[in-house]
DNA sequence: CTGAAAGCGCTTACAG
DNA sequence: CTGAAAGCGCTTACAG
């Protein structure tokens, strides 16, 4: 069934159904109605590749979520607590507005051939990126070929900059981390240690800063003993801390992530230490797991869905109005105390 | 950039710079080498839409989630540690074969229409449906149009039946049922609650009869007041266990699933019991979270990644081969000892 | 091995 | 208000 048999059928040309179908004023109510009821009748559908041909707007966003990390396991994505809430805020968005999402994962570089082709072969008219290090090249490229991108936390260098050409939708990481160790302060700690998330993502570079400023506000001097890299996974976190612990005596831990403080959790338990009693821990996310972990973790949350929800909404304006605007966006974080920080009595 | 100026700055027709497109064999080895030298050149890839239009296969599967469950809440799926690995596995196991999928969302009956139009409408070839109750009209009635669908979890009543003409997913729910139960009655317990989950999916109507048939089996008389309805979300496993604990003393409890579980567990704590001291507890599914719990739950684990791989690779070879085949699997599944179930010593 | 032409199913000026 | 026609960018018989 195509338009060509609806038309013959409502006694109509083309033309007119395809008005019909588009909502177009210049058709009588008599004859829309006539087509209309033909066009139930018949359950027809116009053919979605012929009406971007003819010129129509593709109605589809690529949703890329940029996940290196786990590069051995079977799946990927699938411990992932950070991409599925925002997946599923997107395609909620999206679908309201009669958009769909068409969703993908960057597991490599090679990846992102994938990535471009659905943009050049018009697949897609738009894409939110997600997970990506900082000044993600590929992503730049895509932009400076003009196509209408969102990209979650990277940071925007300046007008020359591409990301200065899209939608940036960033959490504040340096006030989260900032607010993070001064409450651990606050509690009377000095002795605080930092792991590091993946230092090529901007919210790993922000959360140090945060960190350190913090210190350094309070009058506390940075020592680099109590700063190790972890990289954003569950085992880095374990073994971060098992290094950490080996040389030093810190009374509180403030990690990047969430993730990497379940494996903090893990690391401190087989070293015969608890927490909070022993030892502090602070995590940053607010992850669904967060709450249940024993004690409950307290944490920084980040508002992860409100995030997806601005990324897709400002896309699709961009999309309809056939504009690359600039936005950029610093979400707000909140503390979230629970269980695994102790006021220090001296 | 189109075929048509590749073709006039290689010096060729536009069908020669098809064939090589599309790799067929009647171009010489000199003109093929200037074509993709140009192709190369000019960054040219066909669109999408005039490749399907002019009859190529269309290479974008649909995921469509069935969740209806929680629908106050802002975000119905970030909850979801059950959807969120398939997905991944599905876009995974899709990528590698060059196929792209399309990822949508069903909270309530009428988001099928989207899902009917994106099938209508020729975006996607072929979809997979996760999540839906035991025979879900919509999706019988799209199998019944001809589309080449993989659904998870639904029963095949008979030849007559649509499902018995697509693609069936399903794991061995009664089976895990039954090992759960009778794993609590080796323990020793005779008392065993059963929290069951929404009664309209074939896996809640599964599980229910493995717990009844294990129960059976041993001589233990089934207890209507023992069994109490939940619908798989957390709170419907808190509420549900809370009624329960009113008015019965159970041993043990078997909850449909994970989420339930740990309803349960709060409720219990609520009640000044401990886990597993005075109550037993198992869940079923394995879901993340699972692990981290204190204590860590015993549950039955469901291959939910394999099932997610086999469905998308025969769905892919339906979409390749062009047919329609049936195919029924029913995945085992494996029992998880973890803290929550203790033998009773009597 | 290669090209000219028809056709896929639409939309959109252009006439009237 | 409506229709005939051109065109979107491909693929694929059909000739040669």
């Amino acid at each position: 069934m195509n338009a060509s048999e609806i038309a013959k059928i409502a006694g109509v040309s083309r033309s007119t159904v395809s008005r019909v179908i588009n909502n177009y004023g210049n058709v009588t109510d008599e004859t829309r109605k006539r087509v209309l009821h033909v066009i139930k009748e018949y359950n027809y559908v116009p053919h979605a590749s012929a009406q971007m041909l003819a010129g129509k707007k593709n109605k589809i966003l690529g949703l890329f979520i940029i996940d290196r990390k786990n590069e051995n396991s079977f799946n990927k994505m699938c411990t992932s607590s950070y991409f599925s809430p925002f997946s599923s805020v997107v395609i909620d968005v999206a679908n309201k507005q009669q958009y769909n999402v068409l969703n993908s994962i960057v597991n490599e570089n090679t990846d992102f051939t994938n990535v471009r082709e659905l943009f050049l072969n018009k697949t897609i008219s738009a894409g939110i990126f997600i997970g990506g290090k900082n000044n993600e090249p590929a992503i730049m490229e895509l932009i400076e070929s003009g196509y209408k991108i969102a990209v979650i936390e990277q940071e925007v260098a300046g007008e020359q900059d591409p990301f200065s050409k899209c939608i940036v939708v960033n959490s504040d990481s340096f006030g989260g981390a900032y607010e993070a160790t001064k409450y651990l302060i606050t509690l009377g700690h000095v002795n605080i240690a930092h792991i590091s998330g993946d230092m090529e993502q901007l919210t790993a570079i922000s959360r140090l800063e945060g960190y350190k400023k913090a210190m350094v506000d309070t009058g506390i001097s940075i020592k680099s003993n109590l700063i190790i890299k972890g990289n954003y996974t569950e085992d880095s976190g374990y073994k971060a801390t098992k290094k950490l612990l080996q040389k030093e005596t810190p009374t509180a831990i403030f990690l990047a992530n969430d993730s990497m403080a379940i494996g903090a959790m893990k690391a401190i338990e087989e070293s015969n230490l608890k927490i909070p009693d022993d030892i502090s821990i602070i995590g940053f996310d607010d992850i669904e797991v967060a709450r249940y972990l024993e004690p409950a973790l307290t944490t920084v949350r980040v508002p992860l869905l409100q995030m997806a929800s601005v990324a897709t909404s400002n896309l699709i304006n961009a999309n309809e109005e056939n504009v690359n605007f600039y936005a950029n966006y610093k979400m707000s974080i909140e503390l979230v105390i629970r269980n695994t920080c102790r006021k220090l009595v001296e």
